[in-house]
Parts: C-alpha cells; sequence; structure tokens
DNA sequence: CTGAAAGCGCTTACAG
DNA sequence: CTGAAAGCGCTTACAG
C-alpha cells in the first residue's frame, strides 16, 4: 500500500511537508505541492483513516444506535442524518439493537472503542444502566425520540399529537374510543401518548373501558391482534373509533376490520401516528400525525455537529407534528 | 483516556502481556489473566480500534454503498446485510449516493480510507471507472442486484420474473399492456425487465405498442405521471393491462387510475415488482413479485465474509423470487 | 509464561 | 518555507 513516506519520497520532500500539503495546514511552497499532488494523483494515495484518527483523535465518523432498521420512522431520521452529515463529510457507522436493551449498552461501548466522534442514539427506554454507560464514555452523544436526562435529547411532542388526535375524534363524536398502545417501558410511544389519550378522554368526562385498551409490540400483527381481542371483549357495546400509537398498528387492526366486514370510519374511525408512505394510499386513507422524521434527524444531525464544535447547545429540543386528516375518521 | 500501558501498569505486568489477556492470543498465567481482567473489568477500558486497525490492518467494519436509504427494498437488503454482519462482530458503515454516479466513486475509494474490510455495493448502474476503480482500490468486493463484470455479484433474476409477470397477464387474457420502465443506465431494473417483458410479447405476436410505453425514475410520482401519459397517448385504444417496473410506480399508477375513475383490474390490471408493504395492503392489494431482499442482504454479508476467510467462491449467484399474485390482476 | 523493541501511518510542536 | 523527532495505542516476532 502506498504511505506518506511513498509519496515524500518520490516527490522529493519530508512526509511533514506532504502532510501539510494534504491538509492545507502551515506553509508549503507552491512548487512542493504541485510535486505532491501530481503523484497523489499518480499514485492513487489514499491516507490511511486509523493512522490519522489514532494520531488525531477524531475520525469523522458518527455512530448511530438504532432498534430496528426495518421500520420506516428509523429509515427516514437515519436519511435525515445522514444528509446533514455527508454534507460535512461525515459518515455513519450503524447498529441494530433489534430491540435488545442490553445492546444499547453494548454498542455504545463498541462505538467508543471504534472512536466515533459522537453518538446518537434512537432509544426505546430509558433506564440507569444506560444513563450511566452514557456518562461513562463520554463521547457527544444525542438521543432522538426519548428525553433522556442529562443527555442532550430531540423529542417528538408525544403527549399533544397524542391530545390533539384524541380531541379530534371527541370533537367528530366519537365517546367509545379503544386504544392500542405499547409498553410503558418506552416513556414516549408507550408512556405519553397513552397520558395524554386518558386526560384528554377525562378532561371530557368520558370514560376509558379498560376491555377497549390493548398492548401491541409495534408490529402490525400486533395491532391486528389487539383489535381482535378488544372487539372479541367488547361484546355489543362496541367501541366507535379506535386510537392506535402508531401506523403499522393502526394498519393491523384495520386489516382486521375490514376481515369482519366493518366499514372504515362508519363502524369504526381508525387513526394512528408516523405518516407513513401507506398511511397515504392505502383505503381508506389513514389519519395520521406526521412527525418530519427526516428533519428530525437533520436536526439531531446538525447538534451533534456544533457540540463536537464545543459550542454551547440546550439539552432539549421539542420537535413539531402535524396532523394528516385523511378518510379513516 | 485509559490505554493498555495504563493497564498494564496498574497490573504490574507488560503491554504485551495485557494485549495477550486481551486477545486471547499465546500463553498467559491464570494469574496474570485474572488480575489484568479485574482491572480492565473496574476501570471500563475499551481498546482503541483504530490502533488495533493501523496495527492489523483489519477493522472489523464492511462499507456499504447504496443509492437511496429512503425505500423498502434498501432497506430491506441493509437489514439483511447488517444481521449477517452483527452476528461474527462486523459493523457498517453507511454510504448514501443519492443516485449520483460520481459520489459511487468517491465513496469507493473513502471507503478504503476507512480501512473497511470489504464494501458491498447496491449499485444501480454500471460503467468503465466505476469498475476501475473497484479494481484499483483491491478491497473485497461484492455487488449486489447489478451483475458486475470481475467482481463478485449477487443478482436478481430480472429477466425471469418479468418473463413470469408478462406471461401471467397474457394468460390471463391480456393483449393490449402498457409497461412503465426506468432508464437502461440500469441493466438489471431498466434492461432485464423491459428485455424480457419485449421477448415475452414478441413470442406471443402480441404487438408493444410505443405509446404504452413509459420511462419514470423509481418514484410513486414519476408512476402517476407516466400513467398519466400513457392513457392521454392512447385515445380509445386503451391498454387493458399495465406492467410497471417497482412497486412504487406501480402504486402511483394506480393513484392517477383510481383518481380517473377507472376500476383495477376490471378497466386496467396492474403489477409491480419488489413485494414492498404497501402492495400488500392498499386497495386492490398489488400483484408483484418478491425479491426477498433480506435474505438476499443476509447471503451477500455471508458471501463477503467467506471472501475474507480467503475462500474460493464464485464469481455470480442468482438469487430467486416468488410471485405474488393478488387483487390487482 | 513474560517482556523489550519495532513498527503500523499519520500529525504536530519545535527548531531552523 | 521545510524537516527531524516524538508520539498516538496497539500487536507481534523474537529472545529468554
Amino acid at each position: 500500500m502506498t504511505t506518506i513516506n511513498d509519496i515524500a519520497q518520490m516527490a522529493n520532500v519530508s512526509r511533514t511537508t506532504v502532510s501539510r500539503a494534504l491538509n492545507n495546514s502551515g506553509y508549503v511552497s507552491e512548487d512542493a505541492r504541485k510535486r505532491i499532488m501530481k503523484i497523489v494523483e499518480e499514485t492513487g494515495y489514499i491516507p490511511s483513516q486509523s493512522a490519522k484518527s489514532l494520531r488525531t483523535k477524531r475520525s469523522g465518523v458518527i455512530g448511530i444506535i438504532l432498534p430496528r432498521l426495518s421500520t420506516e420512522t428509523t429509515t427516514r431520521v437515519v436519511n435525515g442524518i445522514n444528509e446533514s452529515l455527508a454534507k460535512e463529510g461525515f459518515q455513519i457507522l450503524l447498529t441494530d439493537t433489534e430491540l435488545d436493551k442490553q445492546k444499547e449498552i453494548e454498542y455504545i461501548r463498541l462505538l467508543k472503542s471504534r472512536h466515533v466522534d459522537g453518538i446518537i442514539l434512537l432509544a426505546t427506554n430509558v433506564n440507569d444502566e444506560l444513563l450511566k454507560t452514557i456518562q461513562e464514555v463520554d463521547i457527544p452523544f444525542l438521543s432522538i425520540g426519548q428525553e433522556l436526562p442529562g443527555v442532550t435529547s430531540l423529542v417528538y411532542d408525544d403527549y399533544h399529537a397524542a391530545a390533539d388526535l384524541t380531541n379530534m375524534l371527541i370533537h367528530k363524536g366519537h365517546e367509545k374510543i379503544a386504544f392500542i398502545g405499547v409498553t410503558n417501558e418506552d416513556p414516549s410511544v408507550g408512556g405519553k401518548r397513552e397520558q395524554a389519550f386518558r386526560d384528554i378522554m377525562k378532561e371530557n368526562d368520558l370514560p376509558v373501558d379498560e376491555n377497549w385498551i390493548g398492548e401491541g409490540d409495534f408490529s402490525i400483527d400486533s395491532g391486528y391482534e389487539q383489535m381482535k381481542k378488544i372487539l372479541k371483549n367488547s361484546k355489543d357495546n362496541r367501541p366507535t373509533a379506535l386510537f392506535a400509537v402508531t401506523d403499522r398498528m393502526a394498519i393491523g387492526a384495520m386489516e382486521y376490520l375490514k376481515e369482519q366486514g366493518y366499514k372504515i370510519p362508519e363502524d369504526i374511525a381508525v387513526v394512528g401516528i408516523g405518516a407513513s408512505m401507506m398511511s397515504k394510499y392505502m383505503t381508506p386513507s389513514l389519519t395520521t400525525v406526521d412527525y418530519f422524521n427526516d428533519e428530525a434527524g437533520r436536526n439531531a444531525a446538525s447538534l451533534l455537529l456544533r457540540k463536537l464544535k464545543n459550542e454551547e447547545i440546550e439539552k432539549k429540543f421539542e420537535l413539531s407534528y402535524r396532523l394528516i386528516l385523511r378518510d379513516s375518521v
């Protein structure tokens, strides 16, 4: 492999000078610079990042830890992150926890060993070991979608998004609203969205029948199963609307409702959250909330880059959202 | 930062011994090993990968170059790759060309500078500069979805998949079939799928009206626009079926057809390729071809890992596919 | 079973 | 404007 020493020798200069020419740091005579560049060109020399980052302690790589690559939300966030990062010459090192909490922690440490300049975590839960590990590794860190105490966090406004959806259903005249959530270990999706739903129902003096509350696991299938369970449990007193905390679960629920011959929205209205592609093209199109994940990703990346430059930034950023009213209500 | 020297000092051994203990290489007395491990544990020591890979020339990172992160096909492939790779302790370094051919080449060189152990390319085109760069960098390389001369390639069976779809439409009685393809610069999606369509039409003595041929750009919108154009061009002699080479373009086309009040499949049957989530949940559900992208990704990764171990492997692998018949035909 | 030494390919004060 | 030298944190023959 060609190294900086080879180039130096061929150009009749020291490797110091080659380094300076390559990095535009310090003085290099026009003459030397030209000779060096010509040889770099000819040989196709590519400097070793390992050597560079061993020396400079910077790698130009940002680590990402995500719960599942295969959901649209995640993809859009990663896409946004990558857009911002690529512009500044950074690359992404990707790790996927497959929803395993322990792996979140492992990967933080692994990313440190790989000398990433910063880490962006798409967290699905908050626990002490996680927080402790983040402190320990002492790397510029950013959490997206979940508020982590002491960590710069970019969060969606889950509470108000869910509150708006609930209010909207109530204003449309619904009083019997079913709900499909996820585990409370996920404070954002599991906690806040359910809390908002319950708060708004209470504010409007509407009862929440626990038989109409389901807990899924983000998957389409679980939406299907929970809808089935809810209808089974409710006998003749059926809900007239369903609030599923993710589009995928809403879609699963709609699948079941259609199979059973229910009309959407006439018999049961359905809403989700996420603004997935599918929500737009299915029939009936799904009412949902757009979290602008791409933009969230872009913001996350540029915030992290600002941290790398030691700029002072706030600890918490709340993102905006937009209700998309469609045919399912 | 704690380094191997700190550990060595604290454990009263040389760093040679620490290295051996950490990597399970060579002899280390039980006593020394225990002392070392205890201190590693206590300090939370994490070895520097940059130093390691500078020394060993291996990084445990595989570079991926993809055309667009935001499509389902790509995501599924990456997901499959990651599954296989993570099991073996490798991580992914991600680069996204945003369909820019020049960036494909830049990223190959960039990944080399980052000392990746191998590269997987999801190519969208084949050109000489690309092939030349691949030769130059001399890194274990694998192409997926596109056959690159001289490069280990994992390809979908585009020709037969497209042929099967066309035959199926013909057997259903369709004689006037419209087609939405993409640029020929993409030999697999643009070239082979169209070639198969034309070959099968010819075999069956069916005319291909050039007014019924559209060229999109993979996007949903372009499917919509091309369908519009095709119908506009065909006046009263309308096609009775549409073959779009991707699900997304098929979905765009269906959008337009629905808007114009055409019934699918009664007025026009529609087929796509890709087996996207959406194809399953939209109404009518879309007939398509499943390329098993996850599995393709898994295969790609394990083939590459075998190459890293210097195993001899063939140059070309053809993947299987499956026709999914749904309500759109 | 253990350690001293060399070296991987860079950058960066320092001196000139 | 240029170069010699030190050093980043590891691994690996080599010698004992």
